[in-house]
DNA sequence: TGAATTTAGTTACAAATGATACTATCTTGA
DNA sequence: TCAAGATAGTATCATTTGTAACTAAATTCA
């Protein structure tokens, strides 16, 4: 393990060196290659599913059909693997779609009872899944978590509208 | 913005509904991705560098000769992608290769004058994303997050040698 | 010694991914 | 009512990425 994220390389006033090794952005990566590698070939091995058809099993199996476009924002994807996702469990028999009859360009997805089967085999897995990972941390540690990565998110989000980061960020002048 | 991680879907003993958006995984994934891709496309844009030969500098930037070998294991990444970057660097210039001559199947990696330059140049950006990322949380708070992204990659990679995850993780019987 | 195995690094090929363009349908506004 | 956009979803193509096979060199051990 060559990993060293505590040892600080000059804590002070700023930040100092980089060392890819305590760089958030890096470890972000990995840690989240990670642990989308473990889940990805858990689903893959046993139901076949690529993280993008779990997704849109995930979201699907709260019940409410949904349009392509639904999953896109509840899942956070991109239409084009949202759509190729659609499609392989439409060929697969685990989704239906229905042409609306109000707007015939959009359909409206569902999940077949085999889905709904998949779906309910799979919902728990992933719980426990999250459960593992999460072993060893109080509640409140978990729900600081999630907060940080929305607070990340957020900065992201907000970076990647305005451009170049500020030397001075938090100075408002 | 369709997120909600806060709202407890039955907070209680042991996990209950699964909502994608406040699943580990999927969140680690989301935030991660907008995250790499803010970032890389700062070092495409600016530096014509991807992520990989990026992680490639910046090992590299800390002075000692490298073997592609020891720069897959400082980057965490696998050694065609390693192997890749060099290659990329050393065509533009960026990185020396000189042939063990104990060895001569490996080569020691250094940068060159001019990657010694551009390392200079972006590692100080690379800091001022990550300071901009981080903004607003106390030192404590980093630290933390930086522990629980430890945490989860050693669970992560110690359910993968395991196999499946338990139904009670913590109960040692 | 020298055959069998391991290791460093590269190459080649297949699968995944992303950007763009496209089709069909709907909406808007003259 | 019809031309000019806008939108849902799909298809196409180029790039990226991962897996596996390969070459060359080193090591092991009979």
């Amino acid at each position: 393990m060559t990993r060293d994220t505590t040892t600080p390389a000059k804590t002070g006033a700023g930040s100092s060196a980089l060392r890819l090794s305590a760089y958030l952005p890096y470890r972000l990566s990995v840690v989240s290659n990670k642990v989308s590698g473990l889940i990805a070939r858990a689903y893959q091995s046993r139901f076949g599913l690529t993280i993008w058809e779990w997704r849109v099993i995930a979201v699907l199996g709260e019940g409410a059909p949904m349009t392509a476009q639904g999953v896109c924002e509840a899942t956070a994807m991109d239409k084009v693997p949202v759509s190729r996702a659609i499609r392989a469990l439409d060929e697969r028999g685990l989704v239906r779609r229905t042409r609306r009859s109000s707007d015939r360009r959009a359909s409206d997805v569902e999940l077949t009872g085999e889905g709904q089967r998949i779906y309910e085999e799979v919902a728990p897995l992933a719980m426990q899944y999250e459960a593992s990972l999460l072993d060893g941390l109080a509640d409140a540690e978990r729900e600081r978590l999630m907060a940080l990565l929305d607070a990340l998110e957020d900065r992201a989000e907000a970076m990647a509208s305005a451009g170049d980061p500020e030397t001075s960020p938090s100075r408002s002048g």
